[in-house]
DNA sequence: AAGTGAACCTGAAGGC
DNA sequence: TGCCTTCAGGTTCACT
């Protein structure tokens, strides 16, 4: 489920309990989740003090103060959710859980924080597509998981000559190409056809049939370039705002409540201003694409 | 090389 | 109610 706006989510949520924490114990309940948890796991992370909590693509990196990096995929169903000991001034849950089935609670991060407060940070993975990884900080960068890894979809690397070069001669469905990690790091199922729909691109369109030079293709790279970002930033924003008000709430997370503008909505009008085309989905390389055949073209 | 589909795993939702 | 099928926001691997 989670792309890179809700990893970004989960970050900023867990960001306070974590940052200058101690791990004192780690419940490890299972032998593996996508791959086998790496040797010495529980050893290596037991005592650490977390110095930070980063994120790259849609990893997230718990810096330690043993150089070791604690690497973290939430896969499709991955989710964190942090219990307090005593006393609780936040509630239970506040990072996005899903189901509170604890059957898949699959392992349990007991911290001291810079207060003294004890806390539960728990991962819970129904399908068990996420996975962790411990790594040495300059291991990182040579990692077969981050060596290919392309741009961040936010700020101003992401622009229409980085569009233009990741396009050029592709026969490739632009649908495809967003979502290949090695050039854009970060985007999903989802993102991909907000962004499409919002720059008016057929998701089908080879992506080489808009890499040129000429006014006309500069702009579509222009405008392609502009709509991710937005739609990452806008989803990042919305992210924090659903964190925060789950705060005064008992609801769950805000993010699966978003509205989108295409994706999921197969049958419905198309809500750009003056279309009135019907959105449709189509499979591409196996996974759903919705769009609207009138307007993206 | 590029493109597609299957596989990994569980749960939710819809049809009958 | 229950059984069956389909689908899910990610990634990798094997095949054409």
């Amino acid at each position: 489920m989670p792309e890179l706006p809700e990893v970004e989510t989960v970050r900023r949520g867990l960001q306070p309990v974590l940052e200058g924490s101690t791990i004192e114990k780690v419940e490890q309940r299972r032998a593996d989740l996508r791959f086998p948890f790496p040797e010495g796991f529980v050893r290596r992370l037991e005592g650490r003090n977390i110095r930070a909590l980063a994120r790259r693509a849609k990893y997230l990196l718990w810096h330690l103060d043993s150089n070791d990096i604690l690497i973290c995929h939430l896969g499709m169903s991955g989710s964190f959710r942090f219990e307090e000991m005593e006393s609780s001034i936040l509630p239970g849950d506040f990072v996005h859980q899903r189901s509170r089935d604890k059957t898949h609670d699959h392992v349990v991060f007991h911290v001291t924080r810079t207060d003294g407060q004890a806390a539960k940070v728990i991962y819970n993975d129904p399908r068990r597509f996420g996975f962790m990884l411990l790594l040495e900080e300059s291991e990182l960068e040579n990692h077969r998981f981050f060596s290919g890894l392309g741009i961040e979809p936010t700020g101003n690397t992401l622009n229409d000559e980085a569009i233009a070069g990741f396009f050029r001669n592709k026969k490739t469905p632009l649908k495809a190409v967003l979502l290949d990690q090695r050039l854009i790091a970060g985007l999903g199922n989802i993102y991909v056809c907000e962004a499409l729909w919002r720059a008016c691109l057929d998701p089908r369109r080879a992506a080489g049939s808009i890499s040129g030079s000429t006014r006309r293709d500069r702009k579509r790279q222009a405008d392609l370039a502009t709509a991710v970002r937005d739609v990452i930033a806008e989803a990042i924003e919305a992210g924090g705002s659903s964190l925060r008000d789950y705060v005064h709430t008992d609801g769950s997370l805000g993010y699966f409540q978003h509205s989108f503008n295409v994706y999921d909505r197969e049958g419905k009008v198309c809500l750009r201003d003056g279309c009135g085309g019907t959105i449709r989905r189509i499979v591409q390389s196996g996974r759903s694409t919705f769009h609207c055949p009138k307007c993206q073209r």
